[in-house]
RNA sequence: GGCGCAGUACCCAAGCGGGAAGGGAGAGGUCUGCAAAACCUUCAUGAGUCGGUUCGACUCCGACCUGCGCCUCCA
């Protein structure tokens, strides 16, 4: 097996991938905040964090991936000025936090299971899981981080030398209040909150008592607290969108090595953002695409895992619909090709196959472990279908093999006519199928072109084949 | 103002200091009563612009142009 290489986003540069413990991994994926449907730029990383934990699998190692789910503490600014998200959509809609919380989370995970990502082996919630952020505070504080301000306990980020390593970014460069008021209390604008006791929603449920008062939780204490639970004070790789390099990520690092005096994570990847147009998706500005919103205008969900795949997760991408038209006549020929081969006999067993076979199959696991990139290994994919050379149990078995990473659903492949399809329907279209089979053999064309223009202007779709006519809605 | 990233065919999108992947769309063909699928052929003498380094650059360096992101929140 190749040595997988990933981009780290601290130095900036490829590296091969050597884990704390050999044989294991402990990967971190930031998860949402849910006060909203995630849409359509939130799914990306949730699938690039699918892919590598698949990819990591695949080359052996035990992997243990955790994601957080924010429902506390995620402001609408990062200061005492800002509004707890959570806290601001359960008052617009009436609804206490947790109602909120719990509805949004679940239509969360139905996205990402019908975007074929699997379930984490551990998510937490970030309300249950304060004691350990509190715990984490009172390790900072100790160490002399921290400062109190308006109520409000604070991370003083001059006392953290390599602060901004990762974000490549220089304090008295930053330009304080470029884009929003600055908080008062702060002593340099790059401080952040770790506690808060001063807030206007101080008469909610989402409070608790602590050392410094009582209040909640800053946002990026969770991600700390809860990844040293779960994998250790160090662990190996920490994901997330590059939105969260300079704020969200920067913080985590300080703090979280403010408390321990270790190096935290080794390894740091990031996804770009999927752009609509010229714009971000965002939910404040510019478009709001949900995976609901895909399905309802007949789209598969894994026609937008194919086109998230098309390209490097390091690279910006444009959502357009005839992009993700383009991906599903490119996935849809994919399953159809995997059909065939299926109706021609079994995969041959992975162990068993040729040189050439075992080539194709060495060059997707290498562009695999070259940083994820799947725009290379789709074409290794569509390379092993497309090969004339290659006998059919192989063929068939490389494209298996391969999906069991890009889980392109491709092993779950099925003619139209076994997916369930109303019985009356399916009666119906059986019944002029048949009368045009008559038709054909009393050479009375005219009656059987008619029949298949009844049927399409139904939506079925024929195929003449050896072995009868095939039909599929389209 | 500072920082980071990108500009490849009709669209999406890779790789690479020395033959410009792959997909979609398009065109022609084989096959088919018709059609679909499949298969074959075709589709960037050129990679934002201009310089430089080099035997050789799309690939490195510089400038410029254009676009995007970040320095609130955001995946």
């Amino acid at each position: 097996m190749p040595t997988l290489r990933l981009f780290n986003t601290l130095g900036r540069q490829l590296q091969d991938f050597v884990p704390l413990v050999p044989g294991k991994v402990g990967f971190y994926g930031c998860g949402p905040t849910v006060y909203d449907y995630a849409h359509l730029g939130n799914m990306r990383p949730y699938v690039l964090h699918d892919i590598l934990v698949r990819s990591l699998r695949y080359l052996g190692y035990e992997v243990t991936h955790v994601m957080n789910i924010t429902d506390v503490g995620h402001l609408s600014g990062d200061s005492d000025l800002g509004e707890d998200k959570m806290l601001k959509r359960a008052e617009e809609r009436g609804k206490s936090v947790y109602e909120i919380a719990e509805f949004y989370t679940a239509a969360f995970f139905r996205d990402t299971e019908r975007l074929g990502v699997a379930r984490p082996s551990v998510v937490c919630k970030a309300t249950e899981h304060v004691a350990d952020m509190i715990a984490l505070i009172k390790r900072i504080e100790a160490k002399g981080y921290t400062y109190s301000a308006g109520g409000n306990l604070y991370f003083d980020v001059t006392k953290f030398p390599s602060y901004g390593e990762l974000a490549l970014l220089k304090l008295d460069e930053l330009k304080a209040g470029a884009r929003v008021e600055v908080d008062p209390n702060k002593r340099n604008p790059a401080d952040f909150a770790l506690w808060f006791t001063k807030s206007k929603f101080g008469n909610q449920a989402m409070v608790w008592d602590s050392p410094w008062g009582r209040g909640y939780p800053g946002w990026h204490i969770e991600c700390s607290a809860m990844s040293m639970r779960y994998l250790g004070e160090q662990f190996d790789i920490h994901a997330g969108g590059v939105d969260h390099i300079p704020i969200h990520h920067t913080n985590e690092i300080a703090q979280s090595e403010a408390a321990t005096g270790k190096k935290w994570v080794n390894y740091w990847v990031h996804n770009e953002f999927l752009n609509f147009g010229k714009l971000k998706m965002a939910k404040s500005s510019g478009e709001f695409l949900t995976l609901q919103s895909l399905v309802d205008k007949g789209y598969d969900p894994l026609d937008y895992r194919y086109f998230l795949l098309g390209a490097h997760y390091r690279s910006q991408l444009a959502f357009s619909w005839e992009s993700l038209d383009s991906a599903r006549s490119a996935r849809r020929s994919l399953l159809d090709r995997v059909l065939a081969l299926a109706e021609k006999g079994h995969a041959a067993p992975i162990a068993s196959i040729g040189p050439a076979a075992r080539a194709r199959l060495e060059s997707f696991v290498a562009a695999m472990a070259e940083d994820l990139a799947t725009p290379r290994a789709l074409a290794e994919l569509w390379g092993a279908l497309r090969d004339p050379e290659l006998p059919a149990p192989e063929a068939l078995a490389l494209a298996l093999e391969m999906d069991g990473i890009l889980g392109l659903g491709l092993a779950g492949a099925r003619r139209a006519e076994a997916a369930a399809v109303d019985p009356e329907l399916a009666a119906w279209i059986e019944g002029l199928v048949a009368e045009r089979a008559a038709a054909k053999k009393a050479k009375d064309f005219a009656r059987a072109d008619a029949i298949r223009a009844e049927l399409a202007a139904k939506g079925v779709v024929l195929a003449d084949g050896a072995g009868g006519t095939a039909w599929k809605l389209a």
